[in-house]
RNA sequence: CGGGGUGUAGCGCAGCGGCAGCGCGCUUGGUUUGGGACCAAGAGGUCGCCAGUUCAAUCCUGGCCACCCCGACCA
């Protein structure tokens, strides 16, 4: 490819409005072009890294037993309402009408029409384990884009799903793709993180998402470095800090006049926050929920609505709070009923708390469960927090923000059941199958794997997903030579199976250094009149500093850089 | 959806109640040439949109829209 010749142009200046790293390179080098939030054109040397990264996962998935294929984008919309995810995933499903006003939606996964697909086409034992998987584009109207390809609204991801005859079955493909994915990750030169994640309202057992570990990630992860433990913050199990057991003490109410808050509670009463418990409201598919944790814990609200079953759930509105009776600053589960009351575990262990006596400007000392209250149900409803400790071996927990590239999930039945995906086992009887999913967000790769490689000059591909291996950059095309001895080298490297970027354009060295430096090719090779005068080119590897740049004879320019690649 | 911010040339930005500006980029000619060269001449704009105020609005007021950031949400 002639860089004069190349659709997409770098800038000189940031774009404005990117701050993450690759948005920003993304942009600048002229890989991705906006039209709308969350919504790119993907310009030529995007294409080029997109599609060494859709190689590396089909070459992946072939190994690891699936069969490529292609669902479609539009599907009826009934599909949805059948699996109740029309519902469950709200406004982030894509709508529309076809001209005799059937309903139908854009595709933001393709559970429905996978397991529409095995149904049909699946009766026995004998066709199963099938892993079947595509790459195709998904569409989801997400409520904040961001940051690039990081969160985007259209985007192509390799969805695989595989049925089997039974969950051991899954487990051996499970852990295939698990393995898989591992692969395909370290190919694209992404350090992951593996870690338990939360597979969400609808079906599930196990779910692993796969975790580039980045400040500009937008998901929480926490990791034991003692143990390996690993898992989202919406998954985590933490173990918290003690608190000491004590006699039980008479309750006791306690004046505390506009004290609301329990960080204003614990400061009037000159006690720690875990000495408090704290009383938070829900709605519930419309339904009140009274949670009950300890003052120095947050909610983890999807461990909750998992513990609910619920598929909306969100903070009650302090109309509802009052409806429901409650006084808001001081609730308390004392005496409350005809609300679904909720507690987290934290409620289990120490003693003599300080409560809410749901009469204004008053609170109880010296509560005590069960003795001063009960609850519908407890649960472990804590969100992980900094000073928490792993639940395996006690080390401490650290968090880190993390981007999702990769999720797998053991769904088991539940969407087989739904649309009736059933197979004859061998003992004659009609069983569902039992099936997992697996996701990769192809273009989020890309983002993450420059987020992962690139300093102040600009990007630094690793080799494998690079949009060329080599820039060939030429100096002074006019001196005597040098447009010749460029095109030789350009050609001797195509002959070599290199692909190679020419920057044949009439610009300064400056700006060919710079535009290099910036697109990030692992090789850059200079052809100049400098060198030439000792018939040499000049090899440098992005990565190197310009003073570890190589020299060439010409005609040994091709061999060298194969070489230098390795 | 809540909070914050920004909309002026391809990009980055300034400006201001009275004819639309700068830097970079772009075009043409010339001089240069190993780390974003120089000179000269050019092209390029519905100042996000709609109302209102005014003799006059890019500027003031109101509404709307778009985009970015934080949060909520996110198979």
């Amino acid at each position: 490819m002639r860089l004069s010749r190349l659709f997409g142009k770098t800038l000189r200046d940031d774009p404005a409005d990117a701050d993450t790293a690759s948005h920003r390179l993304l942009i600048r080098a002229g890989l991705i072009s906006q039209l709308s939030a969350g919504i790119y054109s993907y310009l030529p040397l995007a294409v080029r890294s997109l599609r060494k990264i859709e190689t590396i996962i089909r070459e992946e998935m072939d190994a690891a037993g699936g069969q490529e294929i292609l669902m479609p984008v539009l599907q009826p919309e009934e599909l949805w309402e059948q699996s109740g995810r029309a519902s469950s995933m709200g406004p982030t499903l894509f709508r529309l009408q076809d001209r005799r006003s059937r309903r139908l939606v854009l595709g933001p996964t393709h559970e429905e029409v996978a397991t529409t697909l095995a149904r049909q086409n699946v009766h026995s034992y004998r066709d199963l384990p099938l892993n079947l998987y595509q790459i195709q584009t998904k569409l989801r109207d997400e409520a904040r884009p961001r940051a690039g390809l990081i969160r985007v609204r259209e985007f192509a991801m390799k969805d695989a799903y595989s049925f089997h005859v039974d969950e051991q079955d899954l487990d051996t493909t499970y852990q295939r793709m698990v393995q898989a994915y591992s692969n395909i990750f370290e190919r694209c030169g992404l350090d992951v993180t593996v870690v338990e994640a939360d597979s969400g309202a609808i079906g599930g057992k196990d779910s692993q998402e796969f975790m580039f570990l980045s400040d500009s990630g937008e998901d929480d992860v926490v990791i034991c470095r003692s143990c390996g433990y690993a898992a989202n913050v919406e998954k985590a199990q933490v173990r918290i800090p003690t608190v000491e057991d004590e006699p039980l003490s008479e309750l006791d109410p306690v004046s505390t006049p506009g004290v609301k808050t329990i960080p204003d509670l614990a400061e009037f009463l000159g006690i720690p926050e875990s000495k408090t418990l704290k009383a938070v409201f829900y709605s519930c598919d419309g339904e009140i929920v009274f949670v009950t944790i300890r003052g120095d814990l947050e909610v983890n609200e999807v461990k909750l609505k998992n513990g609910l079953k619920c598929a909306d759930l969100r903070l009650a509105t302090d109309d509802e709070v009052r409806g429901a009776g409650l006084v808001a600053g001081y609730a308390s589960p004392i005496g409350l009923e005809g609300v679904r009351r909720l507690a987290d575990r934290s409620i289990e262990t120490g003693a003599n708390y300080v409560v809410g006596a749901n009469i204004s400007d008053t609170h109880y000392r010296n509560a005590n469960y069960p003795r001063d209250f009960t609850v519908d149900e407890v649960l472990d409803l804590t969100r992980a927090q900094p000073g928490h400790g792993c639940t395996r071996c006690g080390h401490e927990l650290r968090f880190s923000r993390g981007i999702e590239v990769g999720h797998v999930f053991k769904l088991l039945t539940s969407y087989s059941e739904t649309f009736d995906a059933t197979f004859l086992d061998t003992d004659g009887t009609q069983k569902p199958m039992v099936m997992g999913c697996y996701g990769i967000g192809v273009g989020r790769v890309l983002g993450a794997a420059i987020e992962s490689n690139y300093d102040d000059r600009g990007i630094a591909f690793p080799r494998s997903i690079a949009p060329a291996d080599v820039q060939l950059v030429a100096l002074n095309l006019d001196r005597e030579g040098v447009r010749e001895t460029a095109e030789t080298v350009y050609d001797a490297l195509k002959a070599a199976g290199l692909e190679t970027i020419y920057d044949d354009r009439e610009e300064s060295a400056g700006v060919k250094f710079a535009d290099a430096d910036l697109l990030g090719l692992p090789l850059r090779i200079t052809v100049s009149p400098r060198n030439l005068r000792e018939g040499n080119v000049e090899l440098k590897l992005r990565l190197d500093d310009a003073s570890e740049a190589q020299l060439a004879p010409v005609d040994a320019a091709s061999d060298k850089a194969v070489q230098l690649l390795g």
